[in-house]
DNA sequence: GCCATACTTAAGCATATACTTGACAATTTT
DNA sequence: AAAATTGTCAAGTATATGCTTAAGTATGGC
């Protein structure tokens, strides 16, 4: 794998707005229109659409247009590359802690991906 | 409690720059000085001090000045909220879809405020 | 003491970002 | 057909952000 990267440095961009995460909790309840997720939030329907856009374009959410209401719904696999990153750096250091308490070694850590458990 | 929000808001903007991410994943390696973490970036180490202080701020990593090097190192429960946010909503729409699909099974999806399956 | 190292601090700058407004288009509803 | 609903699009703006430069402080080695 050359780059897989350019995804992930979208999605935890998009996630680092509070107004898209509120969106994206909004939508864990359930498709729902533009209008009805705007509602709530203190700014206009045409600032909504904007996160929106950026929460489509990084796959975090899927949208599909009948009529004239936009139907607005979590994209299932959308967050799995940042719960990855999460997982990855975790287990990372706590291995790291494990062993630190019997070595100070200066021996060079493997670099290894092992993204295999997702 | 009445607001447990504005730590993991910090958290996850602090996460959402490629740089700091960077920066989280050479820690990753093991604890290191400043000067040692700024050395394979193309920018200034006074840019790189204010990445970490961002980080520092909202957990994610804890520093310690002895004599003129000040080593960085991860603060290992700083990525919990984070992860714990991404699980409930991964959680909590994979449960959703479980139901989805079973009413889906009989009839058509409800259009209104039906959540009182969740 | 003197100089290099390893930051620290403050200021400034250029771009990015999160909004707003307002004008428009497409669909329902009446 | 007219009006209301629901969203789209294009500017524009104000602030935030990531970075630089430059001058300063504290420590360590010679």
């Amino acid at each position: 794998m050359p780059q897989p990267k350019p995804d992930i440095d979208r999605i935890f961009h998009a996630l680092g707005d509070p107004t898209r995460r509120a969106l994206m909790e909004k939508l864990s309840d359930g498709p729902m229109s533009v209008s009805k997720l705007a509602e709530p939030l203190t700014m206009t329907l045409a600032a909504v659409v904007q996160h929106l856009q950026v929460l489509e374009e990084c796959g975090l959410v899927r949208t599909e247009k009948t009529g004239r209401v936009r139907t607005c719904r979590i994209e299932p696999t959308g967050l799995d590359a940042a719960a990855a990153w999460l997982t990855a750096r975790r287990s990372r250091w706590e291995q790291r802690l494990d062993v630190l308490g019997d070595l100070l070694a200066q021996e060079e850590v493997p670099e290894e991906e092992d993204n295999s458990f997702l």
